[in-house]
DNA sequence: GGCTAACCGAGACGGTACGTCCAGTCTTCGT
DNA sequence: ACGAAGACTGGACGTACCGTCTCGGTTAGCC
């Protein structure tokens, strides 16, 4: 079921080696050494083949992003609000700062400064679901009675995970567990 | 003061229209559209001129960034902890999002990402200042008696202004004063 | 009569189609723009159609040459050699310089100087035949006792067409009726 | 002196390898197979210096024609118009057809049937000079008496060396002293 | 007051990657 | 079985910048 060039559209088979090859190319040699030549290269895949799909070595990253974001940073749902955001804040640093996935959201969020289409794509197709994954056990704890009902829940997840993108994107400090706690004490008491 | 072919050393007419070049530059254009043959240009300047100087075009915005950085973001002595941090902090958040040097500092952080180098760089040259600066009022805290003597400074610094630095390079979202307010409520109660 | 997808053999719906487009894109672009893309596009076709039954964009010039040229180029026969030759030669310079077919077959010769085995077809399946008819002519004077029996008629035609092509495709200068009298003239008195 | 990229202009010895690279591959692989990408890395230069200095690969060949055609194809002056003309003649024929420069020409006279930029270029650089030196012989037998004074030259070379040219770029038949010598029998005498 | 060192502009150079175009091949569907 | 459609690999195109280089011109400061 590999269909090379027919009208059934896109080689699957192409596509997944070339968001392969972007995502190693991007760990092995950063994003500046990252090229189109380079990726099609590595993929075995003509050039025009990537340029047909991804109008940049950005957009083919964030597609490389992808579905791998999504799915690993669930945060966990122990019943206990100061647990859960323990296990969800490590979680996220540790995913960001050492993670591949996490490499290619520092390559791109460090474009997007340069980039305000990309900015604007990286917030709509990706930090919006995370947002939303960070918020929900301090949703949770709102029907559960842990947390007053009229919490500024978006304040909220910026007061938690801002200093850890902070450290990751700017300080390069690492995120230990008592600056977590600190974080979590900070927000919600 | 002209030297144009001389024995006296550098040329600061041309240090200065390069570094002006650079920063004109970066805001029209952007980043990546910022070409060190573009910088000479529009400076009237031989691209080796620059090249004598400044390794990269990178190295150009870290001086660029200059002395900017350091004198404007200097936080007020009210003799109040948060007035203080309140009117630093919608300084700075104003300052990263809106001036000049706030874009030069956003697009050499976005580099810095694809980096170690300059990373590195911008930290020892920049962020370590800074972070002194927005030391300050907590450690006049200290002194004061209005914050305990034992306080991790350097936690703190990162709980107030980590979300600043988020909403700026990450989200994109604006800093209203409630949501400082917020922030120095939950950093130092 | 219209066979689109079918097992009855080829289209000749395609095949005109594809030759029509060849030789108005020929003379509209010249041999340079002429791809094979465009002539698919052009005669709204698949170019697997083209490549299934022409190898090449010069054999389907050499297939849209065709029997325009056998049949456009026969020599008058009103039993003086030298009228014969007077019409015939003009016909051949203006039916060279300024015929649609004309233009193929400079363009063909053109790629034929690049390229042998053009030469050698263009030679075999359109050279030959316009060479016999250009000696006929020659042969019925040589019947007619005209000309002396052991004339080498070969070297004859070259010396009248010869100018004539020289002309067309190196010098570009125009063949007027004085020019043809004085090569009749000089070949055969 | 050999300059290599400085204000003096350009460097001779780029220019050199270029031309002679052309030259190499144009008798190498042939006219298609010729390309900027492998002149330059025969030449061991990069591609925008050919760019910087000829729009176009047959601006390379025009350049590589150069002075090669105008030296080698004086005709000699024996004081006997049919003498000149013999050498002349043969030599002319055996250029165009077997020599480095000939394939050149016959590359370029080729290119000139789908350019008429080319073909302009081509006949004001090379072949007027060239028709010049045709005409030699037979203005010096004009001036010996050997020829009538009202002679239309410029028909007379073109009945001797029409056929000429007519042989070696489209029929591709040789051409032997015999040959050569009916020409000279046909046009004076 | 000419000499000379240091810096300047200019700009050609060898390279790398860009993004586009077309060649020629292949696979599928519809007729 | 053939044609239309169109994705595929491959390779050259012409352009933009890179970072290096060599040169001639200008201007002190020194003999």
């Amino acid at each position: 079921m590999s269909h090379r060039g027919n009208r059934h559209g896109r080689s699957e088979e192409a596509r997944q080696s070339i968001l392969r090859a972007a995502d190693d190319l991007l760990v092995e040699k950063g994003f500046a050494q990252l090229t189109m030549e380079g990726i099609a290269t590595r993929a075995g895949v003509a050039k025009q083949t990537i340029y047909r799909w991804w109008p940049s070595k950005t957009d083919v990253l964030l597609d490389a992003l992808g579905t791998d974001y999504a799915e690993d940073l669930n945060p966990p749902d122990t019943g206990a609000l100061r647990d859960d955001l323990r296990a969800h804040l490590a979680h996220l640093a540790d995913y960001l700062a050492h993670s591949d996935a996490g490499a290619v959201f520092r390559a791109l969020t460090g474009q997007a400064q340069h980039d305000a289409a990309l900015a604007a794509r990286l917030r709509a197709e990706h930090l919006t679901q995370q947002r939303a994954r960070d918020r929900l056990p301090l949703e949770r704890a709102v029907e559960r009675g842990e947390l007053p009902a009229g919490s500024d829940l978006d304040d909220l997840v910026d007061r938690l995970v801002g200093p850890i993108y902070y450290r990751v994107l700017v300080t390069g400090r690492p995120v230990p567990p008592e600056f977590v706690d600190a974080l979590i004490r900070g927000a919600v008491g």
